[in-house]
DNA sequence: ACATTTAGTTAAGCATGTTAACTATATAGA
DNA sequence: TCTATATAGTTAACATGCTTAACTAAATGT
């Protein structure tokens, strides 16, 4: 990395926008279902969108929590009639995901909701070349990497 | 920004991350006391070593969560032997914090497991160039910024 | 002096995750 | 083919770290 004021620098950084995302967490929002979903659970669901039919396995590893919270979330999501669940003749083991339509605003509501934070993020930050995008690629990873060893953050 | 993939990209892994360091958050550590202290409680250490004999309230205000939480978890923190709980008779309403030896051997422990934690992202950063740092400062500081700019975050 | 404000505590509850023990299905090797 | 093992998912019990609401006690101001 670099020198010691460097990576206080960033560490800092990082800490402060940890917290304040932290604190915004714990409120619901409406996507235009008329539902109010929390934070993880339009996560699911942008997850789900994104990757229709995928198993439960392949979800938590992609959202990076256990198969036993995806279970549990993705019943409270049927419930809520915002995503279904299938399995098909040839495998009766795995279970798979998609959208049905009240999802599907949701989904929608979500990404106009993105749209504008990207927006305002293009604002912020300017174009980026190709290899701007991979070395935050890199520094993400990285970060996923130390995470992934270390056990637990530092946050 | 750039095309759609790249987005996407970034976007699902800041969501990994946020995932795993609040899967985290619920592992403890032993910072040197024998005791094994989870993220928030060693946060409060450091923040009270960092801001000795400040009261409730001001902490609260500090870290950004409710009284009530800052009520029970220096609670948690007196009965682990990190702080130490007073009020001067000067003032019978307020109550001050300050740490105890075992807290402040905590606090230099979390300082130093933070450095462990440099080396480790270093190792699987790389070292950066100062253009490559930059970008990645620039990446934050809009990242934050445009947090502050919502009012809300997006995680 | 009494009413109001301020400081802190406590109880109950919620969102989100975990691990451990479980069932059911798929697969690979004798 | 039969059986052992690996894989997919579920469930129960619990942890963490917050919240709000209702409370007590001390300080303040009129």
């Amino acid at each position: 990395m670099k020198e010691k004021p460097d990576l206080l620098k960033i560490s800092e950084l990082w800490i402060r926008i940890l917290n304040k995302m932290d604190a915004d967490e714990k409120m619901a929002k409406d996507f235009g279902t008329g539902d109010l979903l929390h934070c993880s659970e339009i996560h699911t669901v942008m997850a789900i969108g994104k990757n229709p039919d995928t198993n439960l396995t392949s979800l938590s590893l992609l959202l990076g929590i256990s198969k036993s919270a995806i279970s549990q979330m993705t019943g409270r999501l049927v419930v809520k009639g915002l995503i279904e669940k299938h399995r098909d003749s040839k495998n009766e083991k795995e279970v798979r995901f998609r959208l049905s339509p009240k999802g599907r605003i949701a989904y929608l509501g979500h990404e106009q909701h993105h749209a504008k934070i990207y927006a305002r993020m293009h604002r912020n930050l300017g174009d980026l070349t190709d290899d701007e995008f991979s070395l935050i690629i890199r520094f993400l990873s990285a970060m996923e990497k130390t995470l992934d060893e270390s056990g637990h953050g530092e946050k």
